[in-house]
Parts: structure tokens; C-alpha cells; sequence
DNA sequence: TTTTTAATACGATAATTTTCGTACTTATAC
DNA sequence: GTATAAGTACGAAAATTATCGTATTAAAAA
């Protein structure tokens, strides 16, 4: 499966959120933070369709994109990806890492906990 | 600060694990895994080095290169990058997604346990 | 000392990704 | 019905990244 770009992420990010979308409003979501012309967005979405990356519908004028790869198997692999190039493959390294950036809430904190519970439990 | 590509991401990791090292030895370790020549090596790293990625002491007549930026900075900006643009900016998301496809042993299970708790004091 | 080996420098090309202008088409408004 | 607005298609340029060949230099071996 290939590896979308910076650019295919940040389009595909926007499309797991919303489900489904036209061009035009993925653009102006990724207008917010990004300055880059309409047809830019157009193309880089007419380009993913053409790998396979988003479906679409054409039945209407303006055609209706989503994602056609799985979310979860997304960010597993690029997860993989980063945890092998920039973190010696270690996933501890990574997780104390991520969380050590952030400032999760005591809720957030207990949902980790209880997770790591699961995974223990699954193992023997 | 300008974010290393994929290809210097790897000799950063490589030179963040050796310390120090040659182009050579830094060739050869990628070489395991990549099909790429020793003079492409060499020229990312030159290229690196002008952009003040690495450091190296040129004293020999073989340059001995080091990582010029921190390891923990770089890794906190990557997964931040991330985690932003995959993974809906939620840290929590992304931790789990980490866990849970590795296989974690007990006693890493143990710290993580230990560093959310350090992270639970530290609040409030 | 001459030859061979191993290193750097560097230009140029290839490959990939991003960007945009322009042509064309279809709906909508006047 | 004609003009305007809003969409898609698509080629091509720009920008970035990766790759390698060749020239040159310095050390080591013969």
C-alpha cells in the first residue's frame, strides 16, 4: 500500500472527520491552516482517487469524496514507520514521549491505564 | 527549525545510536535495510551538515558527524506533526494506536503505569 | 616512488510532490 | 436564452528530495 504524502494526509485526516465531502469544503478546512489555492486541493484529490487512496461519487456536479482506506491501518502504519526511523523501534520510547508532550486530562490518563490493563490481560 | 526528511530522519537515528561515526559506518548500517549507494550517503549528510543538522570534525580525513539536534526535541516535534495531522491532534488516540500494536512486556507495561502516574502528580 | 585504495566535493539528473493556470462543462441567475 | 458562477480535467511548471557519476585529493601499500 503506498505511503500517502504530507499532503494526502492532512486531506485524508479532514475526510475521517467528516465522513464524506466536496472538494470545496475540504479545501476550506485545510484553507484554516494552509494557504493554498483551490485547484491545488482539487488535484491533490483527483490524484488520490486515481491511486486508490479516496473513492468519490460523481452522481452530482460537485462530487462527493471519502476515504477508502481504513483509518486504524493508517495511522497503525505510519505509527510503525516513525517508531522504526526516529525512535529505535521502541513503542515505550514513543508513547512516554507522546504523553509527556501533551497534558492529558485525569480522565484521559485512566482510559490509558485501563488499556494497559487489557493488554496485560490478553497476554500469559 | 526545519524538519528532517525521511531519508535524513534514518542517518539522524543511526547517528543518535552510534554517537559518532563515519560516513562509512553510517553507509553501512543504512545499507542493511536500503538498497542506496555510498555516494547518495555522503551527499545527504553534506547536505545535512550545511543545514546544520549534523556536526563534524574534520580533523581526519575521514569526517566523524554527529546528530547537531536533540534527539527528544526532534522526536517531540515529529509525533507532534503527527499526531496533528493523522491522528485529529489527540494524543490519547495516537498512544493506544501505539500500544496496541506492539506487544509490550510486563515490566514495560510496569513504567508506563509509573510515568502516567508521575504525570498525575504532576498536575493539580 | 609509484600504484592502488578510500575519502570528499560537487554538478547534474531523476523522481516525487506541490502548485497553479487554462480550457471546458454544467448549473443558476437575470 | 444569455451571462455568470462554480465545478472538473489536465498539462505543465516549480519545488523538493534522492541518486549517482566523475573529478580530485590524501593516505596506504607495493
Amino acid at each position: 500500500m503506498t505511503k500517502p504524502t504530507e499532503s494526502e494526509l492532512e486531506i485524508l485526516a479532514i475526510l475521517w472527520e467528516l465522513g464524506e465531502a466536496s472538494v470545496r469544503q475540504v479545501h476550506e478546512r485545510l484553507a484554516k491552516t494552509k494557504d493554498t489555492g483551490y485547484t491545488t486541493t482539487l488535484k491533490i484529490m483527483q490524484i488520490m482517487h486515481n491511486k486508490g487512496l479516496l473513492s468519490r461519487d460523481e452522481k452530482s456536479r460537485s462530487h462527493i469524496y471519502t476515504s477508502a482506506i481504513d483509518k486504524n491501518d493508517t495511522q497503525s502504519s505510519l505509527l510503525k514507520n516513525l517508531m522504526n526511523t526516529a525512535f529505535g523501534g521502541s513503542a515505550q520510547n514513543l508513547v512516554m514521549q507522546a504523553l509527556g508532550q501533551e497534558n492529558p486530562s485525569k480522565e484521559e490518563l485512566d482510559e490509558i491505564r485501563a488499556f494497559l490493563d487489557q493488554l496485560e490481560k490478553k497476554k500469559s
